[in-house]
DNA sequence: GGTCTCATATTGATATGCCAGTATACTAAG
DNA sequence: CTTAGTATACTGGCATATCAATATGAGACC
């Protein structure tokens, strides 16, 4: 899998700024830039063999996504989300997604319904087997494939601008989410198998309830480890 | 008011792409540019004095915006939303707006939620003036308080993000808004006034609901309204 | 009259060059 | 050793020029 996350429409493009878009924005998911990181537009330019300008205009893209800032003759740089915008952020996600758990309840079609529950407890045996280890690897392996579940019960709710928008929301949580799922404690058993019996079941209101206490599990206490960094008041500054 | 909605965060800066940025888009909300019209950079920046790359990166802000969209060598004009999409963000909004009702639900201190009842009530009065009137510019002026009554539930809620996702989200449904708002049927006596009372109430759970019914009422039909022109295969076309 | 061909004007995309403002490393004074 | 001042390298923003692809119209042909 080259690309990470599938870009909204960029992805059918295939303009110099396009590609240049789609490469940094996979560098910053993939955490080989990390946040706070400073990405100069001639670097990248000399290194992808193109001119300034597609860089410049998938940076102001990049930024639009608020993945990075700058400031005018300062500099670009990956972003650093502050604590509260993250509360934010799974406020919205749990607003989204318990849209996307309503829809696919009612319109996903048997098979689509067991997919998800098979997919639901490969993820749960996964979340088992790495609780005591730390490798790095398998820990960017089950982010992912919990990320792919969370997409395919949009996709099943048959709605590409609510999976969409969910999409775009979650890729703003990545970095923090990828950063500090280290530490996070153990989950409960069959955490992911309990939220899909209420998805795939025929309830939308109890698929609703089950995505938002899914969301919002773990949220208050990952918080707090979020020390908001001195760092952060660099694009504050005049 | 000069600016018919706040942008983002781009009203902050003050480079020459923004200025075009926020006048394009002005222009586009306002209706002074039609939806299928189409759109030149060097008309835009000899028009307003500026270069091309400057107005270049505002279509292309504006065209991941999803008010525009642009072939390349072909033209760029002002986006027609398919009926179907339409739709999709009806759903998107239902989701936002909802998480938006039960926060400013729990939320919001008594002045905020009786300036909110007063907003309810004057809107109803407005909608019951123009029931047999069609005078555009009353039409104008309450599109814009039934907007600006949303955004004030929004802002109440205590989210930013949740905010501006729902900002973003209105603006892509504002033209068609606008176009078929005339046509529309009268709507129930004191129709956002029930809305508020369970806004303001303190079941967030009912105001999520009263929420969805308000953003669901008459979309069905309305969407039957449009008619998929066959200038849309614009962009499907090689 | 209808259809096809082709030349030309126009479009968006990109490259190049320059400018004003900022960060930073270096220097010198305390 | 610390700190204030300064020079230089670097940044993002913008203007201009050019390119390849497309739309569009006139004209030729059936």
């Amino acid at each position: 899998m080259s690309v990470l996350i599938a870009s909204p429409d960029r992805a059918s493009q295939s303009s110099l700024s396009s590609k240049a878009y789609l490469l940094i924005r996979e560098r910053i998911l993939r955490g080989k830039l990390r946040p706070g990181e400073v990405v100069s537009r001639r670097q990248l330019a000399e290194e992808f063999g193109i001119s300034l300008l597609p860089v410049a205009e998938a940076l102001k893209q990049l930024e639009s996504d608020k993945l990075v800032e700058s400031r005018p003759r300062a500099g670009t740089r990956v972003r650093i989300p502050a604590p509260e915008e993250v509360r934010g952020r799974c406020i919205v996600r749990e607003a989204l997604e318990a849209q996307s758990a309503r829809l696919c309840c009612v319109h996903a079609t048997m098979k689509e319904r067991l997919d998800l529950q098979r997919m639901a407890e490969h993820l749960d045996t996964l979340y088992l087997r790495f609780q005591d280890d730390d490798d790095l690897e398998l820990q960017f392996v089950v982010h992912t494939q919990h990320f792919e579940l969370h997409m395919r019960i949009a996709e099943y709710a048959r709605c590409p601008e609510l999976k969409q928008a969910i999409e775009m929301n979650n890729v703003l949580i990545h970095n923090w989410f990828f950063d500090i799922a280290a530490e996070r404690r153990a989950l409960p058993r069959g955490f992911h198998n309990q939220l899909l019996q209420a998805v795939a079941g025929s309830d939308p209101l109890a698929a609703d309830e089950a995505m938002r206490s899914h969301v919002q599990y773990g949220v208050a206490e990952t918080l707090q480890k979020m020390v908001p960094s001195a760092k952060n008041d660099w694009r504050l500054r005049r």
